[in-house]
DNA sequence: GAGCACTGC
């Protein structure tokens, strides 16, 4: 067994921070006096942070794939193309002297050598180092084949292709280019491609030696997705399989923590290497005192802050959008009256949900006498880096989706962060000069803070993880290589959906519907519907509503003042909705959205129902891929042309049952429900046109648990439908082992 | 009579 040698690639100069590099922890309070002296000094390297990134690194944040973009053909096309070679050639060059002053590359010939020379090695680079951009493209002059480079968000990987392929000197898509879900942009030539994780799953699900590529690089290790995790795993499989084993296939997975030991360990002690990153430090300062308030305390913080420091915007990290409208509705009373010595504070809230004209906001500039105050949830954390920030405030809380095996439910919950969490967000102070972080909460709490953020893995439903072991014909999924083993509950559980969806056989091996299902870019649950609705012949209206469900925010909760108003006229726009329930629901708002004529036809009547514009679009996009993908699975029934052309509700409700039967509760006379499986109480939600009738009984894709338990999406179903479309699937039990 | 963090095919 090889040496867990771990090598430290340090630099003579610039620069150092992060968690615990010269910085000291201080106390402060929330009235303003701050335990430390004021710093005067602008820092290390203290350049404009209004000005933007250096010649032309700007950083894309959002992902704006606007389809109303054409481009017009040139006359003297050949002309412009030889110019815009030598341009792109010349930005390369220019680029290349950036490119050496990153601390990656004074180590490039060092680390380069080594990688190559053994199968797997774990490369630690902080913020800065420039590792995504750099190494790969090292490594392309070193190694003959394809090589892969996943990301854990779509954004990522094709902002880091196309700075790449201006460093490399190439058109994108050429030798350098990125494949995510909607947008291709790789060619034969292509040699480095960035893509998503899970667009790398795919291409195993459908090549499990990934016979195309020489090498895999996965970037961000250390975020833990559900997909990164299954990547590692199967990675790990591949390398010890004969084929991949003696080939000359390597594995590089890069991370920015120094949780490198997990990864080295897994990897049976893979080689460790650490580059040092380009982070200014960060004081933390903790506060004396425990608050109870969280959106109280932020705004004293907020206005403290803004007394007492230096010019330099300020993020705040609060756990979820309700905080964030109450602390923005409260600063924007309370900043016109604060003292005028103060610069004036500009708050901006930043979510996810926010639209993405909203988002953009925290990127304008404001005046010199003004500060922006950000007020963000995690999405901060990883997937939005805005410039300027010299202060943050850490609320110390997230919220966090929980699965709840045993119910077979989401609970959405607060809880603390991680001590790698409040790392990472206080790093977001020292990007572009020395900065400070404020907690909210005492020093001795941190203390307590678990190290890491639990993976995602041990906190999710995982029946489509293990659909892709059983694809990749894995026997054992309890005894799987995983990288962190989900328990006997979660796999028990998933195996037994995946029987009662008839992917498994009852010896646990796939079946021909679970290879279908597989290659679905759908929930597994839904594909089983897709499958159904086929032979079914409601294909199309099966595959509408499916896209419908595949988009988060399509039907909006309306304001208040407008809640009867809306649902009115959905009911109205809806006779079929009304009777049957939300999928059918949905279909008839799809259709009228697709029969509207323009894009501003389309616009008022969203707004006037209250559904997302901007979700329709994504739903037409998602639409023809399904529409695709179903083309190319076989059709073992071999049904007639013709489709049927008027909507048969409950043909459509009965496909939807195939793959949610689980989901079904009986209508009791107090008008609440029980569910078919465990005889718990469920409501219908509130948001469903179901809602306050009397049925006999329901289906619902979604059970949360919030106030109380809800069913969303809900259907109104005959009781005879259960017998009929799933005869077998009560009280069956799949044995984990087998 | 509800409110949802984030991401992916």
């Amino acid at each position: 067994m090889k040496q867990n040698k771990k090598i430290r690639f340090d630099e003579d100069e610039g620069p150092k921070g992060g968690e615990g590099v010269n910085t000291k922890n201080k106390e402060w309070d929330l009235d303003g006096s701050h335990a430390n002296k004021r710093s005067s000094e602008m820092g290390v390297g203290g350049s404009d942070p209004k000005q933007p990134r250096r010649n032309g690194r700007k950083i894309v944040n959002f992902d704006s794939d606007d389809e109303d973009e054409d481009e017009g053909e040139d006359e003297d096309q050949q002309h412009n193309r030889r110019t815009d070679y030598l341009k792109i050639k010349m930005k390369a060059r220019t680029l290349l002297e950036d490119r050496k002053k990153l601390p990656v590359y004074k180590v490039k010939d060092r680390l380069v050598p080594k990688i190559i020379s053994s199968r797997v090695s774990i490369v630690i680079g902080e913020t800065g180092s420039g590792k995504s951009t750099q190494i790969p493209q090292f490594l392309m002059k070193r190694c003959k084949g394809a090589i892969a480079v996943t990301e854990p968000r779509r954004v990522g990987a094709i902002n880091l292709a196309t700075r790449v392929a201006e460093e490399y000197g190439c058109i994108i898509g050429r030798e350098v280019g990125y494949s995510v879900r909607f947008s291709n942009a790789t060619s034969r030539k292509t040699r480095l491609k960035y893509m998503t994780d899970g667009m790398l799953l795919r291409e195993m699900m459908l090549d499990p030696t990934l016979s195309k590529y020489s090498m895999v690089v996965v970037d961000e290790a250390h975020e833990r997705t559900i997909l990164t995790d299954m990547m590692l795993g199967l990675l790990k499989q591949l390398v010890t399989d004969k084929r991949k084993h003696d080939s000359e296939f390597r594995i590089v997975v890069m991370s920015a923590t120094l949780d490198a030991d997990k990864f080295s360990h897994f990897f049976d002690n893979a080689p460790i290497y650490f580059i040092e990153g380009r982070m200014f430090p960060v004081e933390r300062l903790y506060l004396q005192q425990s608050v109870d308030d969280i959106t109280d305390a932020m705004v004293k913080a907020i206005i403290g802050v803004n007394q007492g420091e230096r010019a330099g915007d300020i993020l705040c990290f609060l756990p979820g959008q309700d905080d964030i409208d109450k602390v923005t509705s409260l600063l924007k009373r309370l900043a016109p009256e604060l003292p005028k010595e103060a610069p004036l504070i500009i708050p901006l809230p930043l979510y996810a949900a926010l639209p993405p004209a909203q988002q953009m906001k925290v990127f304008e500039r404001v005046k010199p006498s003004q500060r922006k105050v950000i007020l963000s949830t995690n999405i901060s954390e990883t997937s939005v880096t805005v410039p300027g920030i010299r202060f943050v405030i850490d609320s110390g809380l997230r919220k966090v989706k929980v699965w709840r095996h045993e119910l077979g439910l989401s609970t959405l919950l607060t809880v603390p962060i991680s001590k790698a969490s409040a790392s990472q967000r206080t790093g977001r102070a020292g990007r572009e000069a020395p900065g400070k972080c404020f907690r909210l909460y005492k020093e001795s709490d941190y203390i307590k803070l678990i190290e890491n953020t639990e993976p995602e893995i041990l906190r999710s439903e995982i029946v489509s993880p293990v659909l892709m072991l059983k694809r990749l014909n894995v026997e054992n999924i309890l005894g799987w290589n995983w990288l962190e083993n989900p328990g006997r509950e979660a796999l028990s559980s998933a195996l037994q959906q995946l029987y009662s969806l008839n992917a498994l056989s009852d010896t646990g091996k796939i079946t021909d519907m679970g290879r279908k299902m597989v290659v679905l870019p759908v929930a597994p649950h839904l594909a089983a519907v897709l499958i159904q609705a086929r032979e079914y012949d409601v294909l199309d209206p099966v595959i509408d509503i499916v896209s419908c469900l595949s988009v988060d925010t399509l039907v909006l909760t309306p304001a208040n003042d407008r809640r009867d108003e809306i649902n009115a006229k959905r009911r109205d726009a809806c006779t079929l909705g009304s009777h049957y329930g939300d999928l059918l629901m949905l279909k008839e708002l799809f259709d009228i959205y697709n029969g509207l004529s323009g894009a501003a036809e389309r616009k008022s009547w969203c707004k006037d129902v209250g559904v997302s514009y901007k979700g329709f679009k994504n739903v037409l996009r998602i639409r023809k891929q399904i529409q695709g993908y179903m083309q190319h699975i076989p059709d073992d029934l071999a049904n007639s042309e013709d489709q049927n052309q008027t909507l048969d509700a409950s043909l459509i409700l009965k496909s939807f049952l195939k793959g949610f039967v689980t989901n079904t509760a009986i209508g009791m006379p107090d008008r609440s429900y029980r569910t078919v499986t465990t005889g718990d109480t469920v409501s219908v939600h509130p948001s469903s046109l179901l809602f306050g009738k009397k049925l006999d009984a329901i289906m619902y894709i979604e059970h949360v648990y919030t106030a109380k338990g809800y069913a969303r999406n809900v259907s109104s179903i005959e009781l005879d439908w259960l017998q009929e479309v799933a005869p077998h699937y009560l009280g069956l039990r799949v044995n984990v082992e087998s």
